[in-house]
DNA sequence: GCTTACCTACCTACTAGTAGGTATATTTGC
DNA sequence: GCAAATATACCTACTAGTAGGTAGGTAAGC
């Protein structure tokens, strides 16, 4: 892996566990062991390396939707809930909450990379949920984009909120979901 | 109001705006006009600032719920909802949202405060459930702790993601939480 | 010989926090 | 009733440490 991709990598932990403005150029450097310095070569700023790693997201975000398009609503709904699963092993929350809570201290390149992310992890999911429906493994009373609205705050908020109450209670989220969608009766 | 009084207001705006690792003593002060080191007369540092300020939020959260208690389970829940309205109002998060993503980032006493806030609104919110189930007003499939969950994440992560996607994104949650609670058949 | 990928050494601005002083109330002791 | 002591609520001036960022140098490799 290049030092730019691992300085990516790097931040990206940082950013899910402590936010934007806890972490420092300073702990990437004793992460990857080159200078503080050195990571200005790779990433102008701040601001710059923040909109490349959203960007980085952004692809993986659309490369997921449109890889898993040949398989069933309930696979694709599986593995978008599975990028949740992994920020939960790894004690981190999403990078739309822990960007959104920080908003307002972002540059404008980082605000409208998060807007962009964020329409299409909601137009990615709703996209499933209309799917799903269509072929009658889903069942919702809510408009598509409405419930998505819904299941993407209830992933997000499980995340944080688990961190203060138990980890089972993510748990407990993402069931019920599940459950809401496929056993309706 | 006192300036102690006067300081916690100030902070909890820009927590809720900005962000626990965002905010300094020097914006306090500039808001207050009062010097940095005088916010020390008050708070012996940032965490006790902090701690302090979610005790506060502790108290309001508890009064809430008990003033309440005389009120239908709908009205109950519309005040509760009304504290997310507000947040929205001020373009703001909720203090779970903003203090569960720098939880990493906190002293202990912080943490446990945030713990038993996040206790207190999550029992409140069901008690409400319980009731409004039993007499028929709220109908809903889940565990009323697990309804108590989807709700308090769909509230916290709306303010959250609607800061990036749509105001009206956060009006469509609302309205969804409630017409499915009420208007289930 | 120029580009890549680092380095050392530094800068300015800001962070939370401290030391010690001051003016004004409030309380206490005689 | 009045003076001494104490508490309140600020202040100026400072500290050590950290933030993001820059200037300029260097060694390796195509």
């Amino acid at each position: 892996m290049s030092t730019r991709e691992n300085i990516l990598t790097i931040t990206d932990e940082l950013i899910l566990s402590k936010g934007y403005n806890a972490f420092s150029f300073a702990d990437i450097s004793n992460e990857l062991g080159i200078k503080k310095a050195s990571i200005h070569y790779h990433f102008s700023s701040k601001e710059e390396l923040g909109k490349c790693l959203i960007k980085s997201h952004i692809d993986k975000t659309r490369a997921l939707f449109n890889d898993s398009e040949t398989l069933t609503p309930t696979e694709r709904l599986l593995l978008f809930i599975d990028i949740y699963n992994q920020r939960k092993s790894a004690h981190q929350v999403c990078i739309v909450g822990s960007l959104s809570t920080d908003l307002m201290t972002l540059g404008d390149s980082m605000k409208n990379e998060m807007k962009e992310l964020s329409s299409i992890i909601l137009n990615g999911l709703t996209d499933i949920l209309i799917e799903g429906k269509r072929e009658n493994t889903f069942r919702f009373a809510d408009q598509p984009r409405t419930k998505a609205l819904l299941i993407i705050t209830n992933l997000l908020g499980g995340l944080q909120l688990s961190r203060l109450t138990s980890d089972a209670d993510f748990e407990e989220i993402k069931r019920s979901i599940l459950d809401n969608l496929l056993n309706n009766e």
